[in-house]
DNA sequence: AAAATTGTACCCTGTTTAGGGGAGAGTAAT
DNA sequence: ATTACTCTCCCCTAAACAGGGTACAATTTT
């Protein structure tokens, strides 16, 4: 992990101004990060990027006035791709925190729930690579892990739907032997079996059918 | 939030003699838990939950000898769906993650990266409904959201999208060469000028995107 | 005019898949 | 108690694929 050398350019855009001064002068306090941007929306923010350097993380409000921030996500992604977003808002709404998450931001944090060393320590982990969530916002985020697996067919036993699940994720015969712990040879069998039942006889066909909405 | 009563009952699943005690001494310190089961392997686990009460939390170490924590997780759903299991491990390896948080997980912590304290807090976190997520776990999660920027088709000539629509269609090198009307020879360097151009290295991996809906 | 892209075709080596066989241990059903 | 099924592992051969290179003519871009 290639650490940043501090300071880091840091700029806060939050329109709510008591909230804004308070990370403001809490963040500028500490020697890891220099506020080179703070300003109440996207419009402003905007204006002062094009004057100074860029930031390299940038601590973002979700509902500005004007542009917000979930609609500003992939316009930053774009002109600042080396940039970590980190999103702040007042609720948990599941389907913002989904949205947010896709268009790349790296870090979602409840303003109420976040006190000020978390907020730091959040922007440091985004720093060293990692994302920063909420423990809210880390449940809601994996529930979209849940509804994965599939529907029928009990022509499938538990191990051969685990294997079929696993091809389907692309992996090779070994990559699903190292997942299952199976030996090659073994995932050999069962994938012998499911082009069997499955009535295909291809990596290929199986893929392309799953892909058609099939199985 | 409906918030439990202490103290909360929380099974300690971890092979490493060491670790297991550091976390039950200082875990059983906190008013907030009491350690009902300490053991070093999901065989004693399974023994010592037909004794006594359910616990609430479980902390899980991912690589166990014998039953890992991992295969354990689908089980453990299904014994105790109002448990709250909190996984831990060395390595944020991305393919373990990605299984635990579907197997129903709602923490995963890296070992070296986790203090005590932080261990006390990712447990408070799932208890009061949240989910605990270390931040390069976080990370390797939101990847999974990412999907979406898929490829302009523009990128691709007409030659190269025929080829990839026939493999899509799931036929082989040869078969496209049929239906081209080309030199085997030539497709397969169309197939290769794929790959590169879409970032993946294998039938697989380019029909599983494609199953996703990339592309 | 030089450079880049595209279409076409061939060569090579190594890995992975496909399809065929057998085989033992365990569980469930008849 | 035989049958049937599942899970696990092993052997084999031949085909397909992955990735690397070279080559050249026709465009298109610069």
């Amino acid at each position: 992990m290639t650490f940043p050398t501090f300071p880091v350019a840091l700029a806060i855009v939050e329109d709510d101004a008591r909230v804004r001064e308070l990370l403001r002068t809490y963040l500028s306090r500490q020697p890891e990060f220099s506020c080179t941007i703070v300003v109440g929306s996207m419009e402003e923010f905007w204006e002062e990027l094009a004057l100074g350097l860029p930031p390299r993380v940038i601590l973002l409000d979700v509902s500005l006035p004007g542009q917000s921030g979930i609609q500003a996500l992939p316009m930053l992604k774009k002109r600042l791709p080396e940039a970590d977003v980190v999103l702040q808002t007042m609720h948990d709404d599941a389907d913002r925190i989904y949205q947010a998450l896709r268009a790349g931001a790296t870090g979602y944090v409840i303003k109420n729930a976040t006190s000020l060393p978390q907020y730091k320590q959040a922007l440091l982990d985004v720093l060293q690579g990692g994302a920063a969530l909420s423990p809210s916002v880390a449940r809601k985020a994996l529930q979209h892990f849940q509804p994965a697996p599939s529907q029928q067919p009990a022509l499938l036993s538990a191990r051969e739907q685990q294997v079929l699940q696993a091809l389907l994720d692309g992996l090779s015969e070994k990559q699903v032997a190292a997942r299952l712990t199976l030996s090659p040879d073994t995932v050999h069998t069962y994938v012998k079996r499911l082009y069997d039942k499955l009535r295909v006889n291809s990596r290929a066909e199986l893929l392309s059918r799953a892909a058609k909405g099939d199985l």
